[in-house]
DNA sequence: GCACTATATTCGCATACATGAATATACAAA
DNA sequence: TTTGTATATTCATGTATGCGAATATAGTGC
């Protein structure tokens, strides 16, 4: 396989990970797993601007992560893949963990 | 839980996922996954400038990612918890199947 | 303590991304 | 076709992040 396929798939590898890098994003994934809505829906529930909300959206769009289809006056966002949140929980663990020993140390400390 | 807690912990969320958002991380976490290495073995193998293996591994470190532990002249790096790479593995999945698919479209379109 | 090598940091610069505010567009419903 | 509402875009600006090049630091081994 070609050096430069590699290193293009580690460029998309990359993106996918950048879209996940905003507070903002995550909770737009996370509320999208509850159940789909619309960005006015996503805006209010997540007390975020509407504009705010539809340029996360449109990057998460472009991304393949979340797909908008019309209903009547409204677009309906949902999850394309629902791995993405798996994905983040994954993540959220590990952070949890981290946060976890840091404390234990502090605690640790105090003893001594 | 107070709300400025939960937004602290998906700013840290988002933090950990920016760690994953570059492509020259990303080759550092599956080489330190293959074993643990030295700076200078991650930058020869990686065919990436000292400086800047040096730099990314930092940002690594402060997320906790990996560690660094010296070994007479070398500092010898390592993953701190091997389901990072899980969720990088996930993630990719995600993208293989995305490609994939888009691919498919790409055929479809020619048969017709 | 000195020299040598591995690792880390700093600087200057270019680029990319997030935001609020204002506005434009698109589409359904009548 | 017109109106009204939901969604999208643009602009100006501030902030963060990446890199190469040069250099500093640290710690081992003698």
């Amino acid at each position: 396989m070609a050096d430069s396929f590699r290193e293009e798939i580690t460029e998309l590898h990359a993106a996918i990970c950048s879209s996940l890098a905003d507070p903002a994003r995550i909770l737009l994934l996370y509320a999208l797993a509850e159940a789909p809505r619309s960005v006015n829906e996503l805006a209010e529930y997540l007390n975020m601007p509407q504009p705010t909300t539809s340029r996360h959206l449109k990057l998460l769009r472009q991304q393949s992560l979340v797909i908008g289809e019309r209903d009547g006056l409204y677009i309906n966002y949902r999850l394309v893949d629902e791995r993405i949140i798996e994905a983040l929980d994954l993540l959220r663990k590990i952070l949890n963990d981290r946060l976890t020993y840091r404390a234990s140390l502090v605690n640790d400390h105090k003893k001594s």
